[in-house]
DNA sequence: CCAGCCTGCTACTTGGCAGTAGTCTTTCAA
DNA sequence: TTGAAAGACTACTGCCAAGTAGCAGGCTGG
């Protein structure tokens, strides 16, 4: 009970912190304007976390492990590679866009990283790209894809996907799930697959 | 010829300032790095550029130009919509992995642009998304193109190029050309065509 | 050879913010 | 009811870097 309400009050920091970093960038976030927000003082937040750096590690960290476990857990399911692949797709587009503000934040704080932290995610994104080039790699075997060069169109693909960071707006014309079900079948067919019909949800 | 030289040290002021903040972010640079790496002190910054941010203004800017000029020309080009898509995406690509370091800078630091500097990014920006779209519609209505939502797909593509400056490394495997070209090669499948075999450069 | 201007430098000021030392309050257990 | 401990606050420190005021030295035109 004590341990959760530690949790609690380390989560809401959490959520604040991404709010106004993705708003107005890390550097442009002080940890009294975090404090401000959440009606507490900076000391609080020195009781939860080690630094505004370790603040920062961890609310992209966990965003990047959903990001993989979407990928292996499609990849490792049932069914034809081409099945897999969009599963693995919608799947990886829906963490994008669920944490659209820790993605992006990601992806532009990096150099704000400590060198540990971003070793660790290094690892989990080397990981990734390995496990979408498998998966590329069978569809290809299995004479469902038609792929040039495997390692580039892994790139694409992940950089099509996770670019979607950058423009979807929650309250726009598509709802979160048919843009990822759209994405899913753009990928599918720049591999040469035709995209299920009725596949997935 | 005095003219000449001003602009002539603006732009190793600007080379500098990439290298630098492509390295190791805009906030982790300061004015005193530039001017070290350059032998000069920081007051010879203060000469030629009004502020550090107009500094990051000053890097950003021509390269999204390029980005457009790159698309605008190839969509007002010659040939079939899938020739002129086939151009567009594989000059964009070249445009993305030759000021790569630009490109990066400017996706990671948009938060620190001046509110009207960033307006006008973001003007030049609907227009490249504007144009792409275009051409997306002439080719669907030429028949060339199977496209389900032309505005996710033109997303879609402009974010898998885009996305290359995280990734391409000058020294690797793949020279620049060859990745631009697989890279256009693989928009054109994505949008439902065949890649042209022997189409331009 | 000299006057003045252009260019860049030395040597500041300033403000902002991460991180901390030490106090106060509240809660709970005996 | 009291003592102790946890948790949060007030009120700092120290540093770092952007931006500037004013000087010096060399080049140019007379």
């Amino acid at each position: 009970m004590r341990e959760e309400i530690l949790a609690y009050k380390r989560e809401r920091i959490l959520q604040e912190a991404v709010t106004l970093f993705y708003k107005r960038g890390f550097t442009g976030t002080t940890l009294d304007d975090i404090a401000a927000e959440l009606g507490v003082t900076k000391p609080f937040i020195y009781t939860h976390f080690r630094s505004k750096v370790e603040l920062l590690a961890a609310l992209c960290q966990p965003t990047i492990e959903m990001s993989l476990d979407a990928i292996a857990t499609a990849a490792a399911g049932e069914g034809t590679p081409a099945q897999r692949l969009f599963r693995a797709m919608a799947d990886f587009a829906q963490v994008v866009l669920q944490r659209q503000a820790n993605i992006a934040i990601f992806f532009r704080e990096e150099k704000n990283l400590s060198d540990e932290a971003l070793a660790e995610i290094n690892t989990l994104r080397k990981k990734f790209d390995r496990l979408l080039s498998q998966l590329l790699r069978d569809g290809v075997a299995a004479g469902e894809f038609q792929i040039a060069d495997v390692n580039v169109a892994a790139l694409a693909l992940g950089g099509m996907i996770s670019w979607a960071y950058t423009w979807h707006r929650p309250e726009g014309r598509l709802a979160l799930e048919d843009v990822c079900t759209r994405l899913a079948e753009l990928a599918l067919r720049m591999v040469g697959a035709t995209p299920p019909v009725s596949a997935s949800v």
